[in-house]
DNA sequence: GTAGTAAGTTGACTTGCATCAATTTGGATG
DNA sequence: CATCCAAATTGATGCAAGTCAACTTACTAC
């Protein structure tokens, strides 16, 4: 083995490398430029590597830094004073998590690995260093802001206004493009949640999803052994999401 | 009356002074120190005056700027292909208008004025040229956006774990505290919006919203007549938000 | 004024999903 | 391989809120 490279490589262990990162095209370093990507791996911390249901962060903590899944997935959710959990989100690698903190001195919710996980961390204050010198960079921060409002307000639609079908096939829709992004099949693949969180994330009880997914599987729409999922008709699943507006539309 | 001076200010009809509005406390001069408000000055729009009822902006056209309210009252809603319409949001003077379609070139939501309403406009691009510059007012744009995640996520819990009661009662005492930061009666207000936006921003069925506040009536809770509300024991409205919670905790 | 329309209220009935309860399956551990 | 506990499934039952329908009130315009 090449010492000298080892050493030098431990002498800075903490940093992580955004030219060499495979996600660079889905993560931050995709709104900086070539030449300026040294000043990103310069206030980038490579976090280290979580065990499935460890927390990355957690509510009411003083907020510090986002995170950037590098390998893995993450969930957040918000505890209220009741102990009540509602799940907000589900993070893949190259994603963001802790946007929601950037207002206020302590995290918003609580982060959680769904597997083994690791991160990259952007300390906040360095990192508002940075978009104030890298117009790209701060607009690029602001999309993603603007995306996280908007997904939110789609689950708050989806939430309010459809049923226990239509909920599941657009997560499960919503996933399946999130892993073709990632260059992995979007029509098979294992769901990194366990049923609890996907019936808090979506508003219902673990028995309906339950009952959902055996549904689907006898209609043929998907085959679903555990965590491991495979959709049979995507566009029958596309039918499902829209089932609603098509009623409204026929009368 | 003075000529010249009238003539100075038709000379540039289109700018807002910062300075002198009264809501610089609530809106972003909030941010900017006393002497960078006149970069703010600059680039913002004195907005044209709406009507109930007229679209500010319209999802899906171009996105061109943000807008701050600076009297009157606003509701944002996203549509879906199906007609569907979900309202996201209800804005009071001070509060800041299209932060979720920071994420891409068009509109994600349609914002409509809700009753005789004037805005400030600030022009995207230019906004963002500034947040470059001043480190406070990008800090303060990063809070915001964070702070409307938070909101979105609280209606999604609002809507995936509470009953009629409880969301009516938190929407009350969430206008109730923004009338308060306002100077204005926190227990005797008018809602600027209809039973029915009411119904399609927590979920509901306008009959339910209707329903529910007869019962709070007689309950001695409130007492409302049309769009006239008095909150007559505040407490006992808190206590309905916890009401869930408060079960879970008894057992 | 009065006609016309939209917004709000109230009641009767229906239903999708939660809840409760009982198994079954699966993964972890010694 | 057997044991244990958590996760997932399936069935039976109840209820909160939706839907449908009728009526009242408020607002606008002529």
């Amino acid at each position: 083995m090449a010492q000298p490279i080892r050493f030098r490589q431990a002498a800075s262990p903490l940093k992580a490398s955004c030219q060499q990162c495979s996600l660079s095209n889905l993560c931050l370093p995709l709104a900086v430029e070539e030449n300026d990507l040294g000043r990103l791996e310069e206030i980038v911390q490579q976090g280290r590597i979580y065990n499935r249901g460890e927390h990355i962060f957690d509510q009411s903590t003083p907020f510090r830094s986002c995170f950037a899944v590098k390998s893995g997935s993450v969930k957040t959710s918000i505890i209220t004073e009741g102990g009540e959990e509602q799940v907000t989100g589900f993070f893949m690698p190259g994603e963001l998590v802790g946007l929601d903190s950037m207002s206020g001195d302590a995290y918003a919710c609580t982060a959680k690995a769904l597997e083994r996980t690791s991160v990259c961390e952007f300390p906040i204050d360095k990192l508002e260093e940075l978009t104030g010198k890298l117009p790209d960079l701060q607009h690029h921060m602001f999309r993603l802001m603007g995306q996280e409002i908007q997904n939110s307000h789609q689950l708050a639609l989806l939430l309010s206004k459809n049923t226990a079908e239509e909920r599941i096939a657009s997560l499960l829709l919503s996933l399946s493009s999130r892993f073709q992004r990632r260059r992995m099949s979007p029509t098979n693949f294992s769901l990194p949640m366990a049923r609890n969180d996907i019936a808090n994330f979506l508003g219902l009880a673990v028995e309906t999803v339950s009952r959902v997914f055996t549904r689907f599987q006898n209609q043929g729409i998907i085959h679903a052994r555990g965590r491991e999922v495979e959709l049979l008709d995507v566009e029958a699943l596309q039918l499902v999401t829209r089932e609603f507006s098509r009623q409204s539309c026929q009368q």
